[in-house]
DNA sequence: TCTCTTATGTAACATCATCACTGAAAACAT
DNA sequence: ATGTTTTCAGTGATGATGTTACATAAGAGA
């Protein structure tokens, strides 16, 4: 059950394909779907498993990723404030199960729509479907984008590409072990350790636990456009 | 402009979604779409373009790929017969530009419909949804998979696991490239031409020009097993 | 038979994967 | 405040793969 009010406020807030033409379909967004919290670490589906249900992010982050068994992770993709899950969706509308495993990076408040409401609300509505499509097709593109970055470029540049993202998002002292980063770049952390090390050697970065500060940027953003 | 008797035919040759029930959509289908022919090594579109026509496979193959700089490619996936492009889809849809190459393997025959026409048939009828949706869910998975092989498999693995595939459509001697097999994987013919060398010695395989013998098969499998 | 083109072999070195440790920093317990 | 445990980082060693650079061999065509 949503009420009325909160059903406004989310329309408002980047969830306008939320706002249907047709009065039935209100209706059914209204008593079918609800808000839920999920913590940060809970896993939100497993690779091999299927689902009734399909959450729409309301805030919080959500990181999609394949998991080896030597333990080496990488990261597919985010899901963001806004978004829903592409690969929910392929299980709800083909029957697919899930290649991927989905876990709360940020704690997540999200709208849940049980997964026969949203099959009518694709079929009927344009603006759902549009939504859909428009997610489904940025995916693809990310993960194409995914394929070219390991298969082809190198894992310094994408350490320091890395970096120089997240400087841009949370100014130049990041937070972060090397663990996160083999994580997010389907690497050991011995390599981005090394990397970093030279890195450090070079003076472009200081490096402490926990910690990477970036001293010169200008050489980050030079080593990139090579 | 398309013939009702070869409507009719495409409709029981594996593209079950042509046939739609609103008389209208019929005769847009009959009036705006035709079949071209396109020769191998044909170029389907290329990185970075958009098109305003998309193309549904009747016979034929073609393969989408990443090429990179220093010449290396990696397949991403391949077009089969009553499958069409859905990076295509993807940029009629969502006007996003390719993230990708596809060029024709096999010479391909196929069904060109407007993007136009493709929108209204998505947001009309049932069945070229589920067409749409099911083609761009199963592509999903298998480029997700073509992650998690390039991230964290052994590249004598993926070898042997082509050299498989490809047995198992075409008998056990193959007549191919170790260029081509580089192409496939996303790796050097040079890394190919080691790996296949090192087979021979153990006995799993005969090289020669052009050809690769599988002599032991039960081998082979035995070690995908691991 | 000679020449040109295409496919393969292979050495050498760089980078990254993988295993096996060591030591340092922070968190926790007493 | 000190000792203990946990987490994070440093680093050597070795194998797999990327990358450059040639050499050789097989087939195609003149």
């Amino acid at each position: 059950m949503l009420s009325e009010e909160t059903y406004q406020n989310l329309i408002e807030n980047d969830l306008s394909f939320l706002n249907v033409s047709d009065e039935s379909l209100v209706n059914k967004i209204l008593q079918h779907t609800s808000i839920v919290s999920l913590p940060k670490d809970t896993l939100i589906f497993d690779e091999g498993s299927t689902t009734n249900n399909l959450a729409i992010i309301i805030s919080g982050k959500v990181r999609v990723y394949k998991l080896a068994e030597s333990g080496r992770e990488i990261t597919i993709y985010r899901i963001n404030k806004g978004e829903s899950c592409i690969l929910t969706i392929s299980s709800i509308l083909s029957n697919l199960t899930y290649p991927a495993r989905a876990v709360v990076e940020e704690d997540v408040e999200a709208l849940v729509v049980p997964s026969d409401v949203f099959k009518e609300l694709v079929n009927k509505d344009e603006s759902w479907r549009n939504f859909t499509f428009g997610l489904m097709n940025t995916r693809f593109a990310n993960v194409i984008t995914v394929v070219e970055e390991i298969a082809f470029r190198r894992m310094d540049e994408r350490i320091l590409e890395f970096l120089f993202d997240k400087f841009n998002s949370s100014g130049n002292e990041l937070n972060i072990t090397h663990q996160e980063i083999a994580y997010e770049l389907g690497t050991y952390r011995e390599v981005v350790s090394r990397i970093l090390k030279d890195f450090e050697k070079s003076g472009m970065v200081e490096l402490a636990r926990n910690k990477i500060n970036i001293l010169n940027i200008t050489e980050v953003k030079k080593k990139l456009k090579n």
